[in-house]
DNA sequence: TGAAAAGTAAAATGATCGTTTTACATGCGG
DNA sequence: CCGCATGTAAAACGATCATTTTACTTTTCA
């Protein structure tokens, strides 16, 4: 019995690496290692294989990153960066390459961003002792440029985008009499 | 006498707004108005196009955002976000779905991110009185950030990313007591 | 004015790609 | 041990796409 769970993983790990448009269903197969007919049976399809890549790919990332904190956050990411590599963001990829045509890859997106929203405010509160969504916006920011700024500076800039989270949270922290009071 | 340039610019236009694998050449060619014959006489071919469209984006978007501060280049980034709407780094995504196959799509890439990060230098260096590479690495992130958290938040990403830009610069402006100093 | 240059429309070409089908092998439960 | 689920290998199919070519018209300018 063949699992399609390996064939999910592998899929995802190619177009992570290598793109959804550059990567045709001929390499997807090689890669899972099974023959077209099977994997056709197990995923319908393109459209199928790149959606559940999408979920699983949601699962594990999440389960990589940490929660408790903003500092941790960019801590498990750049270790994320380092064993993984970085291609840029594998939704807003599959959302430019494949979101057009399939809105449920658009609702896979969509649902991404928004989780992704709510742990960097679950960090910030816990760091803080209280929510503050603009941080979280701009801490959101910080995330988004550390995973696209790797694809050419590597991890590094996930330490540069740890460092700004940090100076930033010291300054939400102590700083009230910045402005607005 | 048919303007190339005209060619090249619609061609941005259409690949920025429709993403580089799902624009074929028929649409490319229809979009520019001219006859399939008269647009390959003139750009060569779909690796000529792009290239030269990269070429063009490069020249648009450095003339559009200002260098003479970190604040003003946030500015002029926003109202690049409001009047051309937001897709994600033109030129991360011609690597990404078009780099692989061409070594000259992969050097126009290299090249733009590179004089961004001066750009962002300066930017600094105006702001601060001094070179600090370390909050333009920072700041550089912010940039990346802005531009593909854009894509689902629009340009109040940008607004987020100005504003934590503030803040960096605010403490790397009172703040040596904070580190090693 | 007349010929070369430059343009259009549309068919043809050849390659690639997603998907299906054909023909056959294997392993497992009743 | 029969039969069906499940698998492989590979050909076939139809669609799409980049590019070229054919046939013809318009523009330009010496």
């Amino acid at each position: 019995m063949i699992d399609r769970d390996a064939i999910i993983a592998s899929a995802e790990a190619v177009l992570d690496r290598e793109g959804f448009s550059a990567t045709g269903m001929d390499r997807l197969i090689k890669a899972a290692g099974v023959s077209s007919r099977t994997l056709y049976k197990h995923v319908g399809g393109r459209a199928g294989l790149i959606l559940a890549a999408l979920e699983a790919r949601e699962e594990r990332f999440f389960a990589a990153v940490r929660s408790d904190g903003v500092e941790e956050l960019f801590r498990s990411l750049a270790e994320w960066v380092e064993t993984e590599g970085a291609h840029g963001c594998f939704f807003l990829r599959a959302l430019g390459e494949a979101g057009a045509s399939d809105p449920s890859i658009a609702e896979r997106v969509r649902a991404h961003k928004e989780a992704t929203a709510g742990l960097i405010e679950a960090c910030v509160a816990k760091d803080l002792g209280r929510e503050d969504a603009l941080l979280a916006a701009q801490i959101l920011v910080l995330l988004e440029g550390a995973t696209h700024a790797a694809v050419y500076r590597g991890a590094s800039a996930v330490e540069a985008a740890g460092e700004a989270a940090a100076t930033l949270l010291e300054a939400a922290r102590g700083g009230p009499e910045r402005a607005g009071g």
